[in-house]
DNA sequence: CTGAAAGCGCTTACAG
DNA sequence: CTGAAAGCGCTTACAG
């Protein structure tokens, strides 16, 4: 491969001056300039990234923190992000983590070996030395899409609290009254929405029923066919169903069909972050959508102004939310 | 950050022995190595990727190209892949590239700068000058999930056409004769699935019908929507469709459903690839399924032996794929 | 088994 | 505006 001082000699000039132009600095003879830009289109020269990475002592690589089995909400999260970078000619690394603290040292030593400029943690790392570790060398970090307390870092989320309440009082508006929910213990957005369905609940007088309420393990549409399974077999009686995500309501509305309810005509759905395949299913779901691409833009800005910038204000960004009504939610008429 | 020098003085030997010790070289006598274990722990001594990269004049980093959009199947399939390389020890570089000549070389251009080891490619790139380059330097590159032809590198894929003729076949099997078929231009796949599609009409003496089969411009559940209701307004004949990628199945499953068709009751409906969404599709999607996680996992393990190994060899691997019958597919009783 | 030294390909003061 | 030189943090012959 071609390297720079190969340029330098055959243009006559020193390898400081094909630095310079290069990189586009100023202080350098039009003409010296102009030769230059010639033997590097000539000779196909390409800067090697590892020296300059060593020597810069910074990476242009951003690291990011992804659960080993992501979702379908994060893998749309996920590839904005990853466009943005490259436009603001990020490298990314991967760091897949699971839900064991072994797998969240190793994150760590991985990224202490790879000097990244920032971090984007698309899920939630509960070891204290990573915090402490970003902290320590200044790291800056931005957590997409989640609403967590007391980590020093951008975060980027909607109010998970009020977007529950809000898919919730849609229903309680159209006359339900007895709405189960369909949740999970994991990551903190699960608590933070299942508040957000009790505060619904409360202000409109409707007492808090736990029976109505089922945590299955994640978010993924077999844990809502699972999830829904376990409601129906409790016997309750109910008109509706929060599903605190959309793969969790696209498996409850499956199991639903697959035990010979109609959705919305015995049970009306909504879920909870508007992923693609919402706006194709049988029926349509209605459901919150969280505004995927620009959180995903957003996520990557202020990484950047945070690496590139003096002053490392974090901020806690909340965007708005929107009701999107479709086809699963219907009036209430009856319980099951 | 600490270096191998700080590690070596407070070990008291010199930075080769360290070099040595942290890279698992023999010849390190029991003590020093002790010592310098010891230090290392101590010192939190994590190399720097950028020098060690640069020395040995290669970067650990497999380049990864992928459409600037890319569909349901691309996304599992690339989860798959970066798992595995993970566990290779390889970083990864995405190159997201359009359609277009100028994105392309781009790509070209990035590629040149960062030494990859080697290059999966989830997007066929037409650019001669890109294969080229690949060839001319030694890079490996393995084909995800393509089965190209006159490009001289290792391939893994099913047979496109075989699957495209079974999935057919099983709807001649069930009394069909009128098939109509949702296809693309895109992509090689695409017309070795019309192929399939040809072959199995031909095997069963059906003839091609031109009016039967529509070409849309991309892959997407959108896509199969728009498809679909362009081969209902021609207000054809047919009683099931083969559409060539499971999203596009879904969206037409949608829009028959929008204008008041059942299926499997009017209308059968086979799918290809097998997405994670299709077992939950109302009704479930009958399909064809690609083996993803193998695919993902030899893609990675065929270009670390083509890396690592002295003998370069190509191979073109069609792994097996598997007719799935679910919902969406019923025995002939007549055409719309 | 071990260390001194060269070299990888860059950038960046520094001196002119 | 320009070049010589130092230095980034490693690995790898080479000599002992």
């Amino acid at each position: 491969m071609v390297s720079i001082k190969e340029v330098a000699q055959k243009a006559g000039v020193s390898v400081s001056t094909v630095s310079r132009v290069i990189n586009g600095k100023q202080n350098v003879s039009p003409e010296k300039r102009a030769k230059i830009m010639q033997m590097v289109k000539a000779t196909g020269y390409v800067p090697n990234r590892a020296a300059r990475d060593m020597v810069m002592k910074r990476s242009f690589t951003v690291g990011i923190i992804i659960p080993m089995t992501f979702n379908m909400f994060q893998r749309q999260l996920f590839s904005d992000i990853e466009h943005h970078l490259e436009d603001f000619g990020y490298h990314s690394s991967f760091y897949f983590v699971a839900m064991s603290q072994e797998s969240e040292e190793a994150c760590l030593r991985r990224l202490k070996g790879e000097k990244t400029d920032g971090v984007i943690l698309l899920h939630e790392i509960e070891l204290p030395e990573f915090r402490e570790y970003l902290e320590k060398n200044d790291i800056p970090s931005v957590i997409a899409t989640f609403e967590k307390e007391r980590w020093k870092s951008t975060s980027i989320h909607i109010s998970e609290n009020e977007a529950a309440s809000a898919a919730v009082n849609h229903l309680i508006k159209l006359g339900h009254r007895e709405i189960a929910l369909l949740s999970g213990k994991r990551y903190s957005f699960g608590r933070q929405r299942l508040q957000g369905y009790v505060n619904a609940l409360e202000s409109a007088g409707i007492p808090y029923n736990e029976s109505k309420v089922v945590f299955v393990d994640s978010y993924s549409i077999s844990d809502g066919m699972s999830g829904m399974k376990e409601l129906l077999d409790r016997k309750i009686s109910f008109s509706a169903l929060f599903a605190i995500t959309d793969e969790l309501a696209i498996g409850a509305m499956r199991y639903l069909k697959d035990r010979g309810y109609q959705v919305p005509g015995d049970i009306s759905v909504v879920g909870c972050d508007d992923i693609e395949i919402s706006s194709y299913t049988i029926p349509r779901l209605t459901t919150i959508r969280q505004p995927v691409s620009e959180m995903g833009k957003m996520s990557v800005a202020m990484l950047h102004s945070l690496i590139t910038s003096e002053s490392k204000m974090n901020v806690n960004i909340a965007l708005p939310f929107t009701l999107i009504e479709r086809e699963s939610v219907t009036e209430y008429t009856k319980n099951i």
